[in-house]
DNA sequence: CTAGTGACCATATTGTAATATAGTCACAAC
DNA sequence: GTTGTGACTATATTACAATATGGTCACTAG
């Protein structure tokens, strides 16, 4: 078969060579699209007059719609994640990090949801109908939380006493809210003030 | 004029004699249509007849449906808000306080809007327009937490380092996903762990 | 064999005409 | 004065036909 990774390939609804030009560009019109009109009044019509072939051709690539819009899904959570992971690799400390990681995907979420891009639909479908995409972000964060707390716990940053998957669970929860765009949405308001506040109270809470 | 406390009377909306047969009548009717069918599916009509007068005489004592709603809205909330504050009464620590609150908001909230009673479309439109009796229930909410840090500070129970209006603030912004109707839909999954673990968490955060 | 498509179907979405609803007002009965 | 209403309007909602969309398949060209 085809050279595969242990990656792709793996997730149903994708078809046809995994390496192809013609997917590429398909994804790359669909991030122009959805991001521009969005999921929703994104056609695959749409998408196959953009690089000029039929609707038909795009079926053998994508089994469904919502399939494409996974992988642009995927591309835009792994840039938050992206952020994030750079944000705690400039940290100095654990709770700098965990700072960082709740400032970033507010103001990255909200960047790409409400402001720059309107991705804001598609996070909506992916969040609603629970996409693979979005749960595997949702195990992403946690596990970066993890690692924090971890990393805190071993410089004796953070307290030990706490059930360390507890404590995860518990900052996972808080975050929640502005890492969900369907909950962003509703924490707009107080989206610049949540994060500082917030970290802090998960400080004090980590205090040793 | 009628002899008014210092309540009632103040918002606007509200029309005609504050004491009136004829104005509960209407309220007892609402509580009871706007639970069984919902607030958008009631029509004032609806109401009118079931109280056997003129949908024109309801205007008389609401200047609209929403004043109606709003009435009905209060009173829901004003439960929640008496279940909240009979929990911390009975409590016997200012920890213990808090994790009621959290434990009784949520518990209360699914019932009313989620599971007895289809009043969940009128918290909602509460919640999207902001209505007055959302806001003054999000005060209230802010006080009972604020008197009970108060109170936790005092007894050496709670640290003191903290800006009490910070840690306050806080804790509310934790509990805001689930007193919120509209965000609490989302987190209904998590509803059942959400508080113990949120509450575990704010309590750390709170020690001396 | 691979690359590619027009024609097709079932369901979803839209446009629109008909209906229902929120809210007003002049007026009647007492 | 108070209690109460039918008739009215402008806007919102519904019902439904017309159209658009997601998705399939047999087929052609090389």
């Amino acid at each position: 078969m085809y050279a595969i990774g242990m990656m792709k390939k793996t997730e149903p609804n994708v078809r046809g060579p995994s390496e192809h030009n013609v997917r590429d560009q398909i994804v790359n019109a669909a991030a122009e699209y959805f991001s521009r009109y969005g999921y929703e009044k994104t056609t695959v019509s749409d998408l196959a007059k953009a690089i000029g072939f039929s609707k038909a051709y795009i079926y053998k690539f994508f089994s469904t719609k919502q399939a494409i819009g996974e992988v642009i899904c995927s591309n835009t959570l792994s840039a938050i994640l992206q952020a994030v992971e750079e944000g705690v690799s400039d940290a100095d400390s654990a709770s700098e990090s965990l700072r960082r990681v709740f400032r970033v995907i507010v103001e990255t979420s909200s960047q790409l949801f409400f402001e720059d891009r309107k991705l804001y639909d598609i996070a909506a479908s992916a969040a609603t109908e629970e996409w693979q995409a979005c749960t595997d972000y949702q195990e992403s964060i946690k596990k970066i939380i993890l690692d924090i707390v971890r990393q805190g716990r071993e410089t004796g940053e953070f307290e030990r006493k706490t059930p360390i998957d507890e404590t995860v669970n518990a900052i996972y929860f808080v975050m929640l809210p502005y890492s969900n765009p369907l909950l962003l949405q509703h924490n707009l308001t107080i989206a610049d003030q949540a994060p500082m506040v917030l970290s802090n109270l998960i400080l004090r809470s980590l205090a040793p």
